[in-house]
DNA sequence: TCCGAATGATACCCACCGGTATCGAAGGAG
DNA sequence: CTCCTTCGATACCGGTGGGTATCATTCGGA
């Protein structure tokens, strides 16, 4: 059952179903999901389209599955700023605004794959807006958390406003209207952590 | 020349070029724009799609007419918060932000056009992508201005996290993670205004 | 009244897309 | 060696997309 992991002949060649996976990321990230078809995804895997279809039931389920594969990424970035700053709370907010900044230059020029899908797929029932929904969802509420840690007097609206930020930075730097996205988008996150935490903010806390 | 704007016979039937913007705004918005095809922008304008094409060019420029037409809207709330509030840069971002919270229910469940259709249409070369960078830039540095006149300490600073709130606060009422997202939007704006104009911030202002 | 531009309606072209059917080659397990 | 699963390749299908050609109709202006 396990495929060959060494010498498979010449270059180590994945197994379809990677190969397949990691070219739906490749082109779905560069080009958008309806702009890139089926045909396109084979070419690049240097499979067909049929081997497609003997690992994924739908275009729609590949779409699916690469987005929960993005949704497990961001996981990881989550888990390792917290085992990196272990009762550190603030430490794991600002690790994982760092994250995001840095990740901006790399995506730069073609945003976050949650944003972009969430436009390109207008259909509520479309399988892969189920993957979206529970990620954001799971994304907030560990973010809830953490602003709870950190003894700030209402984590939900701070957790609102980090969410915001990362958000809008990341839809920002699709247009090079605004420079610096990094460094300012790290200053901010600064700013929030630091005034949610100290001084208990100007407007009245719940409890 | 001017087409008759009264008594067309029964209903007000609008001259066919705005029924086909006006169809085109509708659909593009609701079921995105690549999801929307010609035929069915003159299904909708109670028109034919030979129409459509006797008044643009391709569907490409329809799609870039439709959001410069957005655009407008958009610089009419500039232009009417500055009359509201002269010489109040403050009244004025909150009056922004507003525009935009209360519009927020309005668009809920599919998003801001402008970052929608950057998802859309990865091509940089596409002619509505021209639009959407001048409009951006415009937008930006007219919240620049509005900040530097507030006498904040780091105008662009300020203008790129006023930025950043807005631009994510619409991209997180899509999905239903976040509710009240009108009010802690407010909120928000509210404390980066306070901060950025009384206290001068947690950071060192560039003089 | 007559003319011409703008409009409406239909049929058509071609390319591509998602998805399926079929067949042969390979390759590991018993 | 043989069997059975996986993989590769090609051809095909129905539907739909953007865009064009053609012709009849309407209607305002001179």
């Amino acid at each position: 059952m396990a495929p060959p992991l060494s010498r498979p002949g010449r270059v180590a060649k994945l197994p379809p179903r990677e190969r397949i996976l990691d070219a739906a990321e490749e082109l779905f990230q560069r080009e958008g999901i309806r702009q890139v078809g089926v045909q396109a995804i084979a070419d690049r895997a240097e499979t067909t389209k049929m081997a497609i279809y003997r690992h994924f039931e739908t275009k729609d389920a590949l779409v699916a599955e690469w987005l929960r594969i993005v949704a497990a990424d961001y996981q990881a970035a989550f888990d390792r700023v917290e085992t990196e700053h272990p009762d550190r709370p603030e430490e794991q907010i600002l690790g994982l605004a760092r994250f995001i900044a840095d990740g901006l230059s790399a995506i730069s020029y073609r945003g976050c794959p949650f944003i972009n899908s969430l436009a390109e797929l207008p259909d509520r029932l479309h399988p892969a807006r189920q993957v979206i929904e529970d990620h954001k969802a799971h994304q907030i509420r560990r973010l809830i958390g953490m602003c709870a840690e950190a003894q700030m007097p209402d984590p939900e609206q701070a957790a609102a406003e980090i969410t915001f930020v990362l958000e809008g930075a990341q839809v920002s730097t699709q247009n090079g209207s605004i420079d610096q996205t990094g460094d300012r988008l790290m200053r901010i996150i600064e700013g929030i952590v630091d005034r949610h935490r100290s001084h208990l903010g100007a407007y009245r806390a719940a409890d």
